[in-house]
DNA sequence: AGATTAGTGGGGAATTGTGGGGAAAAAGGG
DNA sequence: CCCTTTTTCCCCACAATTCCCCACTAATCT
């Protein structure tokens, strides 16, 4: 379980610290990819990750789909592991796909680490306290 | 299950102290998160918060859905744990939020604890039990 | 009254955020 | 094929913060 939301400096290698309480998960490195529909990197550890691309092949019923959805999710995975610092260094596609500038935000999203953009993290963490909240009233029926 | 209402001084440091009854259902940890819609902070036991986000997951219909509820609850929340005196460190983005100064009042609320602003607790608690107590009339009939 | 526990405060060690330097590897050109 | 240039990777350094432990006073319990 990730937590928390954490502001960090991209220096000009191209390098993120990640927060100190995730690295013990991700000593063994972790998998970087674009976030689906979001604007975003999401980090997942190697068990993580495979436990989701099962489930997600599963689902794929044809062969011919079961390749694009290999293509979709590996083609833009990568693979990183910390450096003795704790940080993992962001490969420039997915870092120029979610728009990090030298601000980073590291969020904690319970099976997953996403890294935003500042600014996109803004605007979307507002409109996610919203979705949130109206689910959580939904409480009573 | 927690109850009562406790006031303690936040030291230069951010630390609060917990009630002597609470620390031993929290000498793992706590987690902490922002109250849904009071402007608190509330604490819930590690065992606690899986339940409820179990449960809030559930809520979630669409796969998007689910990642921005986990954005919103988990990216706000912290793990945090006792010191040798029973005390934990507020993470200043949640201190904050709840507007809490140098005086904390901790309640237990049943699953959870709060921690809560001295003024912001006044105006809550009269406001909390009027409503309260027109409730509990309304039983009656 | 003595002993134990609790509230408050502070000090020192370890960890973290940030930056940079140098070795190893890769790429490229003749 | 070899030499040069560039990139990548790993380690080092240091200021700032955080964490953990200790100390003192007040309150409570026996």
């Amino acid at each position: 379980m990730f937590f928390g939301e954490y502001q960090y400096k991209v220096d000009e290698k191209g390098r993120v610290p990640l927060p100190p309480k995730f690295r013990r998960q991700m000593r063994e490195g972790v998998i970087l990819a674009k976030g689906m529909g979001e604007k975003c990197i999401t980090a997942y550890t190697v068990a993580e990750w495979k436990r989701l691309s099962d489930s997600l092949a599963a689902k794929a019923v044809t062969p011919a789909n079961l390749r694009r959805v290999n293509r979709a999710i590996f083609g833009s995975a990568f693979g990183a592991s910390l450096d003795g610092q704790g940080r993992i260094t962001l490969p420039y596609s997915l870092r120029d796909y979610a728009g990090i500038g030298d601000t980073a935000i590291v969020v904690g999203a319970n099976n997953c680490v996403e890294l935003w953009d500042e600014d996109e993290w803004k605007a979307e963490k507002t409109s996610a306290e919203e979705q949130a909240s109206q689910i959580i009233e939904s409480f009573g029926e």
